[in-house]
RNA sequence: CGGGGCGUAGCGCAGCCUGGUAGCGCGCCUGCCUUGGGCGCAGGAGGUCGGAGGUUCGAAUCCUCUCGCCCCGACCA
């Protein structure tokens, strides 16, 4: 078929001079395009029309499962236990290269590109622009944002020929902030934000769960640059506003949390969850008021009575003997019989090479990322055992907050003014007994520790909350001066003034988009692709693929299919009916179209959504505009 | 990093305790048959038993070391 260039029309006027903005040219050439094949559908519903080679000018994309590598697998792979990782295995979209390593196959990587396209799309849409960055970076940068160190084991490390450090990049701060402070000099230039989407490598201790968490992954990363907070508000507004959309396009439902910031740094960040016990997070969230929080940040009302408190003047305290009791429950059981709420859990941390002392109620769980958070520490570990005693003189289970100067004390808000407790007595089988907080722990310094339980009340409104299981598929992160100060990102603004770039820092996990989707939309047969991020639309099964009726049907609404641009996986396997039912529903396309005896006697296809129980018959002639409508009405994209 | 488990054919597993011929299902190849929800029959190919060392006449099996993977706890898109 010969290829005509349409004279005398647009392309022609791009030549006479007249400046076509880009996106005007590519809605032309789109344009052209779409009557170019809305002739040649026509031609070949009128007669020939045959197979034709794939691709022939055509940008969208179809499959033939004869010709293409999509392994499914009848059983569960061995080590999967989350429905994502199994069905992403089984279907076809994926298979492991070492732990927390994947490669992506054909179809997977079709549902990537949907998914990036749906965020670049938004990202466009607030401004962002692309860029793409380096992924092997010199330890110098990291030096100088002090993250070479922070980042420990996470990063991975090595040395190149000539013996220089390098690492592989977790996240892009440091590059992006090094291009800002070379070519950005003044607040006319701001504000900017900047994206890529792009590789990351993360040395993850324990990966886990298929794709949900990995050592390598793809990740959207986005940085504002501003002049001032007020920028910055803005800039971490309009991107919240866009995750929030990018993960509903994206067929997922996401609850906004408060986080912690951990490494990242900076004044305040949100969390965009996916709710799914597949996830690792914990979030409290309130049904009345709408306050949710990850629970390494959530807050709690709970009701905390001084009842040890004894009559009067509190004794001072006494220590009794306890020996071999190194834990709360212990203390609780016969002899001794304290209950935990009444005991003190002292817990001995290292933040930045310090010690660090922390005390919560017996009874309470004493949250990491809080005592991070109140010590300011950037780093903070366990204190081994020798550590501790030789910091405290005793040994865990025998430790106390009295008396400590070695190391500074933190002391949950909840036990403010309560008295007659029991505590170690940093004396190896030992505790205090009419330990009053307000006299003997003046010294600590009072935090927010405990982690937060279902039932408590809503820090807002007093409501009790819930808590539940939640995958991060996206952090949005006020760093404000923490880089651009470091590293020496300065303009000036209006007034002639040297001030530090003001920054913001964006992310969302690409697979995790995909897996999340997954764990949100399946059932016992397989997968069920939201619209707008499936591989393909369409799958087009021919039930008896050596009747010719059978077969010329499904190609002929194949090759038409592919000139709407309905993206369809034609099924043309020698293979019996019960396969490839399987297969489509393992697959998980949103739409189902196949072609046997029974209906094209009538003259029928049979038209099933994924995720409908029932077949629709239809007409041979309707399925294709059918197909189309059901494309658009689903979020789906026609003509790539 | 602490605790637990598992490495045997492409995949899922048995065999190991009590040392002596390496097996089953699925998949794959050939033929016949069947043909609307992972058909049936017959034949066939395919394995350094994760690796190294040791004990033994003899090791998938017992011992030591090591590597890898999964799960549970401490870290993050």
């Amino acid at each position: 078929m010969p290829r005509q260039r349409r004279k005398g029309s647009d392309g022609e006027r791009g030549r006479e001079g007249r400046r076509v903005g880009r996106r005007e040219r590519h809605a032309r050439l789109l344009h052209q395009r779409h009557l170019h094949q809305r002739r040649r559908a026509v031609r070949a519903v009128q007669g020939g029309g045959g197979p034709r080679a794939q691709g022939q000018g055509l940008r969208c994309s179809c499959m033939r499962m004869s010709k293409s590598f999509v392994p499914t697998l009848k059983e569960n792979p061995a080590d999967a236990t989350v429905a994502s990782h199994q069905l992403l295995v089984r279907a076809g979209f994926m298979r492991q290269l070492a732990a927390g390593i994947y490669s992506i196959l054909p179809l997977g990587q079709r549902a990537i590109h949907e998914i990036t396209r749906v965020v670049r799309e938004e990202m466009d849409g607030i401004g962002g622009q692309e860029f793409y960055l380096p992924a092997l970076n010199p330890r110098e940068v990291w030096e100088e944002s002090g993250r070479w160190t922070v980042m420990g084991e996470n990063m991975f490390r090595f040395k190149d020929r000539k013996g220089a450090d390098m690492c592989l990049a977790m996240t892009h701060e440091e590059i992006f902030t090094v291009l800002a402070r070379a070519e950005v000099r003044s607040y006319r230039q701001l504000p900017q934000t900047w994206y890529q989407i792009q590789t990351k490598f993360r040395d993850e201790p324990r990966p886990k769960s298929g794709l949900l968490r990995v050592r390598q992954f793809t990740m959207k990363d986005s940085y504002s640059f501003d002049v001032d907070k007020g920028g910055l508000d803005k800039s971490f507004e309009a991107h919240r506003l866009a995750y929030a959309r990018i993960f509903q396009r994206c067929g997922l439902a996401t609850v906004q949390v408060e986080a912690h910031s951990g490494a990242m740094g900076g004044s305040g960040s949100i969390e965009f969850m996916v709710m799914t016990d597949a996830g690792e997070d914990l979030i409290a969230s309130c049904k009345n008021c709408g306050y949710a929080a990850n629970t390494e940040k959530a807050e709690s009302k709970v009701e905390t009575p001084n009842r040890f408190a004894p009559p009067g003047a509190s004794p001072d305290p006494e220590e009794f003997a306890t020996p071999g009791v190194v834990t709360i429950e212990a203390l609780a059981q016969k002899p001794y019989g304290v209950p935990a709420e009444q005991q003190l859990k002292t817990l001995v941390y290292v933040g930045d090479d310090k010690p660090l002392v922390a005390i919560v109620r017996g009874d309470d769980q004493l949250n990491e990322a809080k005592l991070q958070t109140a010590s300011g520490a950037s780093i903070l570990r366990p204190a081994h055992p020798e550590e501790i005693q030789k910091w405290m003189g005793a040994k865990p289970g025998s430790l106390g907050g009295l008396g400590v100067k070695t190391a500074r004390v933190f002391l949950d808000n909840r036990l403010a003014g309560l008295s007659g407790l029991v505590t170690g007595a940093n004396k190896d089988g030992f505790h205090l007994r009419n330990v009053s907080v307000p006299r003997d722990l003046a010294h600590a310094t009072p935090a927010d520790l405990r982690t937060a339980a279902a039932g408590e009340g809503c820090p807002r409104c007093g409501s009790p909350l819930e808590v539940g299981k939640a995958l991060e598929v996206g952090h949005i992160f006020k760093l404000g001066t923490r880089y651009s100060e470091s590293m020496g990102a300065r303009i000036l603004d209006e007034s002639g003034k040297e001030v530090p770039i003001v920054m913001g820092s964006y992310g969302i996990g690409i697979e995790r988009i995909l897996a999340g989707a997954v764990e949100l939309h399946h059932d016992g047969d397989g997968i069920q692709w939201p619209m707008s991020i499936a591989p393909l639309h369409l799958a087009l099964l021919p039930l008896q693929i050596q009747d010719a009726p059978v077969r010329e049907t499904a190609e002929r609404l194949y090759q038409q299919m592919r000139e709407e641009g309905i993206e369809a996986l034609l099924d043309d396997r020698d293979e019996r009916a019960g396969v490839k039912f399987k297969d489509a529903d393992l697959i998980g396309l949103p739409l189902r179209v196949a072609i046997g005896k029974k209906g094209l006697a009538e003259g029928k296809v049979e038209w099933k959504p994924r995720e409908s129980k029932e077949v629709e018959l239809v007409p041979i002639g309707e399925v294709v505009e059918k197909a189309r409508q059901a494309v658009l009405s689903g979020g789906g994209r026609l003509w790539r």
